[in-house]
DNA sequence: CGCACCACAATTTTT
DNA sequence: TTGTGGTGCG
């Protein structure tokens, strides 16, 4: 029982602390105060999650754990009482329950910008403190636990990180030499099932115990390629990003003193977009967290869409179960979208059975309706899009407002095309990232085994790139060579010359390995700028790109510097000075997407990448049956529930204004096919739609005359021979208009044009039937526009 | 050994 | 349609 004093002094506190965090709702500064223990934050879109985080962080910092407790510190007195009361800087002192130190708090993300932009955001709010926060990605922590006792899995403490083309390149070494069917084996369902069976901490020797006892062949193959892939990946002192964590988690629960560190050191776990989490990272996070059990899970089962590689809902769905004494907040205030918005969403994610039940709301006002455009085809859609954004420019906003969501990159070319006619700066994200391309990969390799010259694997990748007369052949007998010795191939290469199986490579190989040497003795004293300056020059990789002199390679030899950039970046932002630094640090650094953020222009990218994200106007495309939901959801409930995440995910990312789009027929990879509008179209209520074209996309008359009169802006006007259109009335969008238009132009004519303001057309170029314009603006300069897109937007002046 | 040509498959993707 | 990987020829 407490005494009068005893809860006047808690209240006081807890009254005092809560005045430190004004602009909190009080949902999210109950999570804010709720320190102590398991605690379960559901967190939906836009409902400012990374704010409690780090205000919960914050508060830790400052109070410790007197928001949450009712403990009195040891000479509490009526004094103290007052001077809280009081509220000033004495009174904030008093009622302080043992802060907690900065890195005795671990706050782990997924991705490596979260983790830049938490920590950030912390040293913004916190000062110079919070850099001692391990604010990481769960990869990054493991990284640093292992760095401090690998040898205990007689890993080296410099062990270095295979990327998954690295993984995915060792895979096919091993099929290979295992003469195993490559088709039956592909490297992505091998990888895969050697993912899952880490995940479910199934070792290879496990594995392929239990695979001979059932007997299944496959199965057996399955186990004895990733027998090998272990046994090779260890030789190499090599761990894959699933690695990481297992041998993570491997290393706490074998090493009782090793666990009981890092548990007595992490006082406050916290897990972000802990519905992305896999069964192992599940238990890594349990099992750091298990010294103190404060351990806090922010995250949305509506916004889990990454199952496919391992994420299981269930984490989040039994975290309750799991922790019994937890506490759970819902945070469902968004403060992002507006009414309609957020209205469709609710209704889309409610049509799933497999969910914690939230609602979103928000005192925003109901805004304009989401717009359905209903395309004939994705030329059309491409156009629609196009000719939106052009006029929401013309009317003063930015291009970077704009984001258009797709299911598939391969969605995105039609929309490139229509934007690079249109005359819109735009951007795509995903693809190919800078350090997966070949260019880059092949200096790193080089990197890589200068720092570690028995690693075989990248020492094939560069063995004779660029060509140095080392065939195949050559390759292939001097790692027979290696492995019947036990060496590393390096080590062959040096002494080449004393097999005579490799006679007419020998020079070359010994010249190779020379060349490693010295740059690896280089690399002690040298930091990696200079060495990879060295490296350009000495091994002709960079007069390789520059000889060749295509458009590829130049664009090739500018990303080749750009990692020089790179590298100068880590040295800055690290201090670090040491190769190997670098190299461990590149392995879980794929994005540099970072760079100019602000450029100004139109984002384009899959649903997936937009999750966490936020744009005043978004274009969801594709709503088709079959697109999205995508074929292989349609049937299997589970997956569809995925695919309505998805949709729940892309809808939310919209501030003002949502755009959806569906095409009646659509070509992918090369098929034109009919498609039927989304499921997920049907699902949004009625009242908060507006749609558009639906009659002309899709109506009865659809395929009629009007498909021979140039609607097909893209095609059909070069196959009907430069008819011309019938006059019809239509709707400012039909570029049967414009193609009727296009003719009138001429060069020197005025033009004015909706987003780009007037100018004057100074060249018309024949092209494909239609012109390459260009146009002198008053306001933004030179324009190169395709006539027929470009007669949509833009009247003649007389 | 290097290059050109053909077959084939292709959600989504952090680390 | 696009990219990739394997094969065959000079």
């Amino acid at each position: 029982m407490m005494t009068d004093f005893e809860t006047r002094f808690v209240e006081a506190r807890k009254k005092l602390i809560r005045s430190d965090f004004p602009d909190l709702n009080p949902r999210q500064l109950e999570a804010v105060m709720a320190t102590e223990g398991p605690l379960l934050i559901l967190a939906g879109a836009g409902s400012g999650k990374t704010t409690v985080l780090i205000n919960r962080i914050a508060n830790l910092l400052k109070y410790g754990r007197a928001s949450d407790s009712n403990e009195l510190p040891p000479y509490a007195d009526e004094e103290m009482l007052r001077a809280i009361e009081d509220g000033g800087s004495d009174g904030r002192s008093a009622a302080a329950l043992e802060p907690v130190a900065p890195w005795r708090i671990l706050a782990i993300t997924f991705t490596n910008k979260a983790a830049g932009e938490l920590k950030e955001r912390l040293e913004r709010q916190i000062g110079p403190e919070a850099n001692d926060i391990w604010a990481c990605t769960f990869h990054s922590a493991c990284v640093r636990i292992l760095r401090r006792d690998a040898e205990k899995l007689g890993f080296p403490s410099d062990f270095t990180i295979y990327d998954s083309s690295d993984s995915q390149s060792l895979i096919k070494h091993i099929v290979k030499d295992m003469e195993l069917d490559e088709k039956t084996f592909s490297h992505r369902a091998i990888l895969a099932e050697i993912g899952a069976a880490k995940d479910a901490q199934i070792g290879a020797a496990a594995y392929l115990n239990e695979a001979r006892r059932s007997g299944d062949k496959r199965k057996i193959h399955m186990g004895e390629i990733y027998s090998e892939y272990m046994r090779r990946m260890f030789a190499a002192g090599a761990m894959d990003f699933d690695d990481l964590i297992f041998f993570t988690v491997k290393l706490l629960l074998e090493n009782d003193e090793v666990c009981a560190y890092w548990q007595r050191r992490f006082q406050y776990v916290l897990v972000d977009e802990y519905q992305d989490t896999n069964h192992l990272q599940y238990l890594l996070a349990k099992t750091l967290a298990g010294g103190w059990e404060n351990i806090c899970v922010v995250g949305d089962d509506d916004q889990s869409i990454y199952k496919f590689r391992g994420a299981t809902i269930e984490n989040i769905l039994s975290f309750e179960s799991e922790y019994k004494s937890c506490r759970t907040i819902r945070l469902e205030q968004n403060y992002r979208s507006t009414g309609n918005i957020l209205e469709a969403a609710n209704a889309v994610i409610s049509c799933n059975r497999t969910r914690k039940g939230k609602t979103l709301w928000t005192d925003h006002s109901t805004g304009e309706k989401l717009q359905l455009y209903y395309a004939g085809n994705e030329h059309e859609e491409a156009e629609y899009v196009a000719s939106t954004i052009l006029s929401a420019y013309g009317k003063g906003g930015h291009w970077r407002d704009n984001a258009v969501l797709y299911r598939m990159n391969a969605q995105s070319n039609q929309l490139e095309y229509a934007f690079k006619r249109s005359g819109i700066p735009y951007r795509i994200f995903g693809g190919t990232r800078f350090f997966d391309r070949a260019e880059v990969k092949d200096v790193l390799a080089y990197l890589c085994v200068i720092n570690t010259p028995s690693d075989d694997l990248r020492l094939v990748r560069i063995i004779n790139n660029p060509p140095r007369g080392i065939g195949a052949r050559s390759v292939e007998i001097a790692q027979e060579l290696a492995s019947e010795q036990g060496s590393s191939l390096c080590a062959i290469l040096r002494r080449a010359d004393e097999f005579p199986s490799l006679s007419r490579a020998a020079i070359r190989m010994r010249e190779l390995a020379n060349l490693i040497d010295e740059l690896h003795r280089m690399s002690a004293e040298t930091g990696p700028d200079l060495l990879l300056d060295e490296v350009l020059a000495r091994t002709g990789y960079l007069r390789m790109l520059e000889e060749k002199n295509t458009v590829e390679d130049t664009t090739r030899a500018e990303n080749v510097r750009e990692l020089k950039s790179a590298i100068l970046g880590y040295q800055k932002e690290s201090g670090d000075n040491t190769l190997s630094g670098f190299l461990a640090d590149v392995a879980l650094y794929t994005d540099l997407d970072n760079y100019d953020r602000d450029a100004d222009s139109v984002v384009m990218m899959t649903m997936h990448a937009a999750k966490g994200l936020e744009f005043p106007r978004v274009f969801i495309v594709g709503m088709e049956e079959g697109i999205f939901p995508g074929q292989r959801a349609i049937g299997e409930p589970e997956e569809m529930e995925e695919e309505r995440r998805l949709c729940y995910v892309a809808i939310t990312r919209a501030r003002e204004h949502l755009h959806l789009s569906c095409a009646r027929q659509r070509m992918i990879f090369g098929r034109t096919n009919a498609y039927k509008p989304s499921r997920f179209v049907d699902e949004i209520p009625e009242e908060t739609l507006e749609k558009k074209n639906e009659k002309r996309g899709y109506g009865y008359n659809s395929y009629g005359d009007d498909y021979e009169s140039g609607r097909r802006a893209g095609y059909s006007y070069r196959r009907s021979g430069g008819e011309r259109p019938r006059p019809q009335k239509t709707p400012p969008l039909a570029p049967s208009q414009s193609a009727a238009a296009a003719v009138s132009y001429a060069e020197g004519d005025r033009v004015e044009h909706k987003a780009f303001g007037t100018g004057t057309l100074t060249k018309m170029t024949p092209m494909g039937g239609d012109f390459l314009i260009e146009v002198q603006f008053e306001r933004v300069g030179v324009k190169k526009l395709m006539l027929r897109i470009a007669a949509q937007n833009m009247k003649k002046l007389d």
